[in-house]
DNA sequence: CAAATTTTTCAAAACGTTTTAATTTTTTGC
DNA sequence: GCAAAAAATTAAAACGTTTTGAAAAATTTG
């Protein structure tokens, strides 16, 4: 390995020089600085990051913990996420290391990642409603972006309008004559399920239409919640069931749509089916049979971002100045339609 | 934050000692050992990582590189893979440092990081037959281990073996009478499908049955791949149709289960159905209706192994000597019976 | 009790950078 | 051609550890 002092001793210039001319400081003579970029390539020079992180005090790491259960999920969006962050910081020669919670506590790993690796910041996925490690990392005086937002954040973070996702489609499918529209919705701690509840909430209010406890459900994003789920909410009575179902995910619309199957219920004759789209590869909503209705807002958009907002806020950037917020885009397909003739009674 | 030198100032010891004594040292008296300790305690010293990376010359830090399409496969078997393995690594104060490949070029992504980063090891996952990765690290002298073999394997591994899952399938359906055994393997160029090729042709040999190519599929694990695969092999002329599927994965013989119930064909009655199972949380093989026998290996035993295989390795233990084979454990469910009477041909 | 050991501690160098303050070299203006 | 100003370079210190070789202190030996 050949050092910054190798360079410096070839050329019989200081390390002081060396150092100057590879950083691109302006008060060295170009001539020196072409000398020393020379001997650089030649040398097949790479500045020993360690080093440079001792001098600065900075370890250019960037934690980002999971719970073992959202690692479970095959949830292919963490991945999407996590890969693409990686990316962004390691253009700033930042690393990106992951780990997982072990045991209840869930700040626990993050201050014995404090302790020991030191990082110079965290990335949170999936903020809950008064998420206990906001509060901890603003204390702990560690930066930190979020993936997500809870209520008037003062930190950075990316996130789409879930609250517009909500209320965009309950307009779209009230302006097809549905009144009885029930929501599939993440688990109810998630602040972005929550988010999600008051613009469907919300919207339901504004057309005049109630929301009976049973058409809010609540649960984990899988296959099989929105299988159980569509099978409680479509094998009632007729005059109870819903005439459309929203899916927090495309995934939860395959259980929708198998339990549809099953019942022998068309898509969108008997019922109108939305989902929101992450963009994962795996259940592409256009693949649907009928295509699958969406609000899409691929999750790997939030990666540059929030890698973008973590560099600025490490060069001291405001945390408040450091917030996008998208809009997801409302793609019609077949999966929506009219409402029944016999189903547009309110529930 | 409190340094070394603190610690040996409050003393009036040496930075020397004060080290001597936190590392456990036999030369230092057990009374300033005693004494350091507590001031250690007391002034809540943490030792600086970096400083003790830029002494040793190791970074402390384990790539693990993800090709995107691996990730992107909702594949929540390697995030178990992957947050094992960073728990068993972080008792060595050891970090894993998580990228995705980018582009074509498969090798480029190791080298970027061996000049930047500069880990002290590799981890990889999914080798393929002749995987380039394996000859580039072993000609850059850096120390990795595998989840998965190649052939004759000189490096650090941790395999379950796969050539015995496939044969023993065959041959306990072999004892049910069945002949007209398929498998929907992995993908080809894995060598954990060359490996459940070869253990099932041979078995299949063994038992004077030959295998027609149709039988024999290959693709990534989906439940889309088991659908349609399942869809072709059956729906074709009866004559021709296996009495038996083996599936390289749950998730599969998810897709297979859907296939079969499309086609009216039961399980076990008409089709036995096997599955290797990862144990991954998300598709539980008792959840199966019918409950789906399998050949069983829980993925996140690959963890430790693979952990304490690279923290070996950076002991200086020879890579040969670092192998693991897991026997995977089959577990017959409900999903398999007795050859169906008119089935009992062979191709 | 001095000499010879053994045990314990220390000063200094090392790891590879960056940065500060000082010094040398070059340029400018007259 | 000389002083002043500007530009370029340097030596040394710093970051926080570990390690080496030497020195000091304590213990044992005769």
């Amino acid at each position: 390995m050949t050092t910054l002092k190798d360079i410096a001793r070839q050329l019989n210039l200081s390390p002081a020089t060396v150092s100057r001319a590879l950083n691109g400081f302006p008060e060295v003579k170009s001539q020196t600085r072409e000398l020393v970029l020379q001997a650089a390539t030649r040398l097949n020079y790479r500045p020993n990051l360690i080093a440079q992180k001792l001098v600065s005090g900075r370890s250019g790491m960037i934690g980002l913990i999971l719970k073992p259960f959202e690692a479970d999920a095959a949830n292919a969006s963490f991945f999407q996420v996590m890969s693409g962050i990686s990316h962004y910081l390691a253009d700033a020669d930042l690393d990106l290391i992951f780990q997982t919670t072990i045991g209840h506590d869930i700040l626990a790993p993050y201050s014995r990642m404090i302790n020991k690796t030191k990082p110079d910041g965290f990335v949170l996925v999936g903020p809950e409603i008064d998420d206990p490690r906001i509060a901890f990392l603003h204390e702990q005086q560690i930066p930190f972006v979020v993936h997500g937002q809870t209520d008037a954040p003062d930190y950075a973070f990316y996130d789409i309008d879930n609250k517009l996702v909500a209320s965009s489609v309950v307009n779209m499918l009230c302006n097809l004559g549905h009144s009885r529209i029930a929501m599939i919705n993440g688990p109810k701690n998630y602040s972005f399920a929550c988010q999600r509840e008051s613009g469907y909430v919300q919207a339901m209010l504004e057309h005049g239409l109630s929301v009976p406890e049973f058409a809010h459900i609540h649960g984990r994003q899988t296959s099989d919640l929105g299988y159980t789920s569509a099978l409680s909410l479509l094998s009632g009575r007729r005059q109870l069931a819903p005439s459309a179902i929203i899916c927090s995910s495309t995934i939860v619309a395959d259980g929708v749509y198998r339990a549809a199957k099953d019942l022998n219920i068309s898509i969108p004759q008997d019922l109108s089916v939305v989902a929101h789209d992450d963009a994962v590869p795996d259940m592409r909503a256009v693949n649907f049979e009928p295509a699958l209705t969406v609000t899409r807002s691929p999750i790997r958009d939030a990666s540059e971002p929030l890698a973008m907002a973590m560099r600025k806020l490490l060069e001291g950037d405001e945390p408040a100045r450091l917030q996008t917020i998208t809009k997801a885009e409302l793609i019609v397909r077949n999966s929506t339609g009219p409402v029944p003739k016999e189903m547009n009674e309110p529930w």
